[in-house]
DNA sequence: ACCCAGGGTCGTC
DNA sequence: GACGACCCTGGG
């Protein structure tokens, strides 16, 4: 592998800052320049806009164009995305303003499958913590600048874990989860390709299910940042927050019930109520005191 | 120092 | 369908 460059002049939607912390992903970091470098399938590389271009930079086994098409969805128009989004209310309006530059990756299903399940009642950093210990412990390097890289770990590398070393890496109770869907997967060699293939919402949202450690939640946020699932809506407790701050205003907000979030905004987001999950969720996060 | 919450899920009642 | 338990860590 040698390095590739890639540049984009004058495009729309898209800023790293907004798509990387936006919550979708754990594996892009923040360097002092501005950029992000980033560790994704057997590549790695450097995003950094200045001005009005976009340079992409790093170490690709395949074509850097052809990657960063189909991992930043670059063939989406997400001007119209935010057109119809600004549309709905006032509250959309200025969450899409906030997050101009968001983009929906479109994730490697194993990487995200093992890493939603970390996420279960944890805090992002953390879970960055884990996913960079799991990566240095069982994937494979790639050096590049004179610095080390981590691939994160395949269902083989992932399967010479057991369930105390997972422990042991401070995956706390998810130890089981993450072991026990490694092994399934490692046992069904085709799965994760007939999950790809599963277009029906509802019965891949079942076969998720199967997976320990893979709730509702969790299966949400597989089918949107990992199978472009745009219209299925992940509720955490920010999404929770946001919906009852703006439209149901409980008291407690604890105590609002799911089905309740769901309709809403089917009702009001419908296909496209994914991206307006992440437009919400960012914008929510990063104004916590608003 | 102590307490709480964090991109929830699971087992039990 | 409600409710508590669950590893661990950063921040109040």
């Amino acid at each position: 592998m040698k390095e590739q460059i890639f540049i984009l002049e004058n495009y729309n939607s898209f800023n790293p800052k907004h798509i990387f912390e936006c919550g979708q992903c754990f594996r892009w970091n923040l360097n002092n320049d501005g950029s992000y470098t980033g560790v994704f399938k057997n590549n790695v590389l450097n995003v950094k806009k200045e001005d009005n271009k976009i340079v992409f930079k790093g170490m690709c086994e395949d074509n850097i164009i052809k990657i960063c098409i189909d991992y930043f969805d670059l063939d989406t128009d997400y001007i119209d995305i935010k057109k119809r989004l600004s549309k709905i209310d006032n509250n959309l309006k200025l969450s899409v303003e906030f997050g101009e530059g968001i983009r929906i990756l479109n994730q490697d299903l194993w990487e995200a499958l093992i890493s939603f399940i970390i996420s279960a009642n944890n805090n992002i950093p953390r879970i960055k913590g884990i996913i960079e210990r799991l990566s240095k412990t069982y994937g494979k390097p790639i050096i590049w600048n004179e610095c080390t890289y981590y691939t994160f770990p395949t269902p083989e590398e992932l399967s010479k874990a057991s369930e105390q070393d997972l422990r042991n890496l401070g995956l706390g109770f998810r130890d089981k989860r993450v072991f026990e869907t490694t092994k399934i997967i490692n046992e069904n060699k085709g799965l994760l390709d007939e999950l790809k293939q599963e277009e029906n919402i509802q019965i891949l949202r079942e076969k998720l299910n199967k997976f320990p450690g893979v709730g509702p939640k969790v299966a949400d946020c597989i089918m949107l940042f990992s199978l472009k699932k745009f219209n299925v809506f992940p509720i955490d407790v920010w999404v929770r927050r946001v919906m009852n701050d703006l439209y149901i205003k409980n008291e407690d907000e604890t105590k609002v019930s799911k089905k309740q979030i769901e309709k809403l905004a089917q009702e009001k987001y419908g296909d496209i109520a994914g991206l307006a999950q992440q437009y919400l969720f960012y914008w929510r996060r990063e104004n916590e005191a608003v």
